[in-house]
RNA sequence: GGAGAAUUGGCAGAGUGGUCGAAUGCGGCAGUCUUGAAAACUGUUGAGGGUCACACCUCCGGGGGUUCGAAUCCCUCAUUCUCCGCCA
């Protein structure tokens, strides 16, 4: 969420950024402000109200402490009045208020200066590319027919127990998945972050709190009868860590990696790229999470971009790094790298990490601060990004490493798994 | 699941109808002292709205109510603790 003071002092430049998401948000932004000169004027008035009835109330305990209840009589005729008076007002006010919040949830974050105008995939920037495209053996299978050759990950059984889009690892499969999970929490921990593991479910301030209520209510599944919400990511409970917390300027910044799976209700299409791994409802994920200063957060979003790109460089997996255009990025993200692996069997990139700057956009939501130097709060810069996403992750490992003897596992992976090849 | 108690500022903890945004202690910040630090002493220190700055308004777990007036009384929800039951 949008702060109004900054919206006011640079309307501008807010319409003009907001452009490159290819929305024209002259309107909203003119009702922004309207809403809060609204506001204003209905607070000022009950307020001046509010003060003539408590000192009315004042003047009325001093009547009655002097025994003059008669003149004490008159005067609760008038608090009376005045009551009615703010009453109202105190409607109106809440009205305004509510009208104004809702209009503000309604507005994403302003793209920063480096993002490209644009509305699609097709926008998005290649900023970096590296690593090799092997070359596969003749008769090289998609991760889909992998998974059935060597029975490590069985997407029937999912559908029989669950249903579609919950797939089951076994054997070998269910072991790569834990290995993967370790190393990249090992290689997070190393480049300090803070290991912790997360509930995964969220009450509703939590969901609020980082965006996926009120408006992607239909992406998270709901337990209707506690009131909670499975999370979509890690995002959800790691950043609320921080909900309604003042921090000190030197605790900054807060690092924070954790594992969950993730439950996603999005309705799946069909056909080839979302078949296997391409798209799930339960899938595992491990979560980078950042709350910086707000003079140190790009550097920080530099530094995580470098970090997932080592994880990627270890692993031996080709990929690149895109810019996302304004059309592109999340509602909340100021400025988002995507990261994503080529498969070489599906001759595709699959995203497999998503790296974003949020600003204050979602510390404004959470009323996450710090005491600045001048001893004044002010909102930190939350970031996050994902390291990594271990569907895809693991597709490409099958789809790349397989030769015509097995999947080989990848060098840095050997100590976790145990074993070398899935033959 | 049953019975009881509690929820106050960064933390601990007073406060049961008006003068309470709230004693006191700890912590934080500034200063005195010191070569420096510690200790001691002095001052200062919640958040939001509003204002050029004041004034003023709101907030004592959330929501609602009683009252001229609520941290204090009532209702309701949530959470925590203790005892009992159940349980990986």
């Amino acid at each position: 969420m949008l702060q109004v003071p900054f919206i006011k002092e640079n309307k501008n430049l807010v319409i003009e950024r907001l452009s490159k998401r290819n929305i024209d948000a002259a309107e909203m932004i003119n009702n922004v402000i309207d809403f809060d000169e609204d506001r204003k004027r209905l607070q000022t008035a009950l307020d001046a109200t509010l003060a003539e009835a408590n000192s009315l109330s004042k003047e009325i305990g001093n009547l009655y402490k002097s025994g003059e209840a008669q003149k004490a009589n008159l005067l609760k005729e008038k608090t009376g009045k005045l009551k009615d008076v703010s009453k109202d007002l105190a409607e109106r006010l809440n009205g305004k208020v509510e009208a104004l919040k809702d209009l503000l949830y309604k507005i994403p974050n302003v793209p920063h200066d480096s993002v490209p105008q644009g509305n699609s995939e097709a926008d998005n920037e290649e900023i970096f590319k590296a690593g090799e495209i092997p070359k596969l053996h003749k008769g090289a299978l998609p991760h889909w027919e992998l998974a059935k050759k060597y029975d490590i990950i069985d997407f029937e059984l999912g559908t029989k127990i669950t249903g579609a889009g919950f797939p089951v690892y076994k054997g070998k499969g269910a072991r790569l998945q834990r290995a993967l999970i370790a190393y990249f929490l090992d290689t997070n921990v190393a480049a300090g972050y803070t290991e912790y593991q997360l509930p995964l479910m969220v009450n509703e301030a939590s969901a609020l709190g980082t965006g996926q209520l009120p408006d992607k209510e239909g992406q998270m599944y709901h337990v209707t009868e506690d009131n909670l919400y499975l999370i979509p990511t890690a995002e959800v409970p790691g950043t609320n860590i921080f909900r309604d917390i003042v921090l000190n300027e030197n605790e900054l910044p807060k690092t924070v990696t954790g594992y969950t799976p993730c439950f996603r209700r999005e309705a799946g299409s069909y056909g080839s790229h979302v078949r296997g791994l391409n798209r799930l409802h339960q899938f595992d994920k491990v979560e980078l999470i950042r709350v910086e200063h707000p003079t140190k957060s790009y550097n920080a979003l530099d530094g995580m971009v470098k970090h997932v790109e080592t994880i990627l460089k270890d692993l031996k997996l080709p990929y690149r790094i895109l810019r996302l255009c304004g059309g592109d990025t999340s509602f909340a993200a100021a400025l988002t790298y995507d990261f994503e692996i080529f498969s070489t069997a599906q001759d595709r990139w699959l995203e497999v990490s998503s790296v974003s700057n949020f600003e204050t956009f979602q510390a404004n939501r959470l009323k996450l601060r710090f005491k600045n130097s001048d001893g004044k709060n002010e909102l930190a810069h939350t970031l996050n990004g994902s390291s990594l996403a271990l569907p895809r992750i693991l597709a490409g490992i099958l789809e790349n490493y397989q030769t015509e003897s097995g999947i080989v596992i990848p060098e840095v992976l050997q100590p976790y798994t145990g074993f070398k090849i899935i033959d």
